[in-house]
DNA sequence: ATCGCGCGTTAAAAAATGTTAAAGCTGCTA
DNA sequence: TAGCAGCTTTAACATTTTTTAACGCGCGAT
């Protein structure tokens, strides 16, 4: 299958150099355009979306925080990586708050360039992969494992360590018996006679805080282990 | 494929300490070599190079500030590591400008010295291949590895080497488990119950600089360690 | 039915963490 | 070199989380 190149936005008044370095990202397999101010940039930004932004702080017409600003605005995810001259004060750098990933600082070595890129877009695609299904719908309540915290008509709960954990593993089992010796050896990494036990105070707890929607049941399975029924 | 073995030079005018050192060395997987005085070891420097220096400053013969001296001045990339007696005084060390990587007061323990070299190991090849992103995007905040800083609607809070430390390595795990003892041998070398106290220390300040936006959580995991929620 | 074992529940004990402040260090400056 | 300022560690105490203990009940096999 052929693998869709990544475009690249690059916004870069020094011609000589926004040429050096769209040649070099295309051949290293990226699909760059350069634009030479920030006006012509967003023209074109707004003509087709990009996977990746380059852009160059001081520039004409339009500088490069103006820009990047103004494609924050309409994708918050998009990254953005800043050229920054050496001789920018830190005070500049100020207003670099609009979500900006990364800034490189003239003059750079374009292999360092590569890799920064590649850092942010690894991170991307990790964070993609990260925000997954980490939060499930039990009757009227809502988990969220990842903030550990169980959420019913607005009013938060937070969860321990434990009992978060406790609580994921029933619902990645929802209406399903979740075994005591796998909960305990994945939670306690040990199933003991005192790690059960533990267990079972843990069970007696989410049972209290699933208590305000009776079509939820945490029944036991005896001898087995657990089963979270969840209503509908 | 067999990976290669780090090849250590070891200059350590006490057989003693020497000889131990080259054999725990050698067990953790280093091909160690010693010698007893600068003259010796610059010898087989010559024969044949190393990826690693560990240097005992206070030798017979030639001592450890003219053999590193004479290394760096045939390779400025090798590391170097040097030993000193406790009562050495910070500032003969200071004014020595040589390109050393760190230095070790003795007595020390010989699981730092371990950690130690492979940060600078770590950091050497980091350097060389990958230069580690070091912007970070933490809800509306947004952090600056590189500059120590901490910025959120254009204020600006500047972090101390630790902070900053820290909360690099709670970005570079965002949203997973950062463990306790992966970031105490991390920054503090070594995880000893006064370390992780200082540890809580800095994630409570932490905890203080990052209240500004709610959706943002440094939340802790019993036992194991931290985790910062990014909200998104 | 009844006996043993697993489970429900609550509370106390133990361990880990939260938080603040003081003590210790180090580098800088007058 | 004394003193100050910033940073880190240590100390002390508060709070939270987890484990252990204790007691009682009910399921299920005999």
């Amino acid at each position: 299958m052929p693998e869709e190149k990544t475009k690249v936005l690059l916004a870069e008044d020094d011609k000589n150099l926004g040429t050096i370095l769209r040649t070099y990202l295309n051949a290293k397999g990226y699909e760059t355009s350069l634009y030479v101010n920030g006006d012509e940039a967003f023209k074109a930004y707004r003509k087709e979306p990009f996977d990746f932004c380059i852009i160059d702080i001081m520039m004409p017409v339009k500088d490069g925080f103006t820009l990047a600003g103004e494609i924050r605005a309409d994708n918050e995810d998009v990254p953005i990586l800043f050229l920054t001259a050496k001789s920018m004060q830190e005070d500049k750098l100020k207003g670099f708050d609009l979500g900006a990933d990364d800034y490189i600082t003239k003059p750079f070595n374009m292999d360092e360039l590569l890799a920064r890129m590649k850092a942010i877009l690894r991170r991307a695609k990790a964070g993609k992969e990260d925000s997954e299904k980490q939060v499930f719908n039990i009757g009227s309540y809502t988990f969220d494992h990842n903030r550990q915290l169980l959420i019913h008509n607005s009013n938060e709960q937070k969860l321990t360590s434990r009992e978060s954990e406790l609580l994921y593993l029933l619902c990645k089992n929802a209406n399903q018996v979740l075994d005591r010796r796998e909960a305990l050896k994945e939670i306690w990494y040990d199933d003991s006679y005192f790690n059960a036990r533990s267990m079972d105070v843990y069970i007696a707890k989410l049972r209290k805080y699933l208590k305000s929607d009776p079509s939820v049941e945490l029944i036991n399975v005896h001898g087995i282990g657990f089963k979270l029924v969840t209503g509908k």
